[in-house]
DNA sequence: CTCTAATGTTAGCGTTGGCTTACGGTAAGC
DNA sequence: GCTTACCGTAAGCCAACGCTAACATTAGAG
C-alpha cells in the first residue's frame, strides 16, 4: 500500500545517504547538503520526499528548519519484508527438499 | 553497497508483485506475465533485474525457465534495516526525551 | 524598517527507466 | 527436417526522475 512511497523513497542512493544521516541524529538542511555532493535544493527535494513517504520529520527551528528520523517509515518496510521472511523461506526450502528428493545423489 | 540494487529492484510496483508471486512458489516467465497486465518481455526484463540484485534464481527446464526466491537479497535488505532499527529508534527516542524536558507542560 | 541567513518552490534540462514491438535462439513433438 | 512453444535481447518511444539555477518567503539582528 502506502509501502509503495518508502520503497521508492529509499531507492535512490543520495536519499538513502540523507537518510543515513539523519539516522545519527536530526540536522538541518544546510548542514546536510554541506556534506553531500548535490546542491542544498536538492537536499530539499529529497526531504520532501522522505517526508511523503513518512520516513522522517520536520520541525522549525528559528529560521532554519530540523529533520529527524520518524520510526513509522521504517516499521512499513519492516514489516513488509517480515511478511515475505516467512513465506518466501518457506517456499524456497521447500523447493531445495523437493529437489533432494528428485535428486537423490544417484550413482 | 549491493543493497542498492535490492532496493532499486524492489522499488517498481511491477516488480514488487512479480516478487510477491514468486514468493507463492517457483514459477516460469509465461505463467508470470498471465498474470500481470504488462507483456511477457516486459516481466522478462524484471526478472533480470531481479536476478542480478540477488533476489531471484533461474534454472532451465526444458524449453521453459523456472524462476523462484532467492533469500539472498531479502536478508541484505533485512540487515542494512536491522542496523537502522536501533540507531534510528535510539535517536528518535532521545529526541522525544530532550522536548520532554524541555517542555515540561509550562502552565 | 532594512539587511542577512536559511529554506521552500518553480522552470527547465539531461538522463534514466519501463514498456511495447520485432527479431533471433533453443528445446520438444510431429 | 519442419513446426510449434517458450524465452531472451535490441531498438525505440515516452513518462518520470534528479539536478541546477533563479526566484519567493520567513525569521531574526541591527
Amino acid at each position: 500500500m502506502a509501502n509503495n512511497l518508502a520503497f521508492a523513497a529509499l531507492a535512490d542512493p543520495t536519499r538513502r545517504e540523507v537518510f543515513e544521516r539523519l539516522a545519527a541524529g536530526p540536522s538541518a538542511v544546510g548542514e546536510l547538503a554541506q556534506g553531500l555532493p548535490v546542491s542544498r535544493p536538492a537536499v530539499s527535494q529529497h526531504l520532501k520526499v522522505l517526508k511523503e513517504a513518512g520516513l522522517v520529520t520536520d520541525r522549525p527551528d528559528g529560521a532554519r528548519r530540523v529533520y529527524q528520523i520518524d520510526p513509522q517509515g521504517l516499521g512499513q518496510i519492516r514489516a513488509w519484508l517480515d511478511r515475505f521472511w516467512d513465506t518466501a523461506l518457506d517456499a524456497f526450502k521447500a523447493e531445495v527438499e523437493r529437489n533432494d528428493d528428485e535428486e537423490p545423489k544417484a550413482p
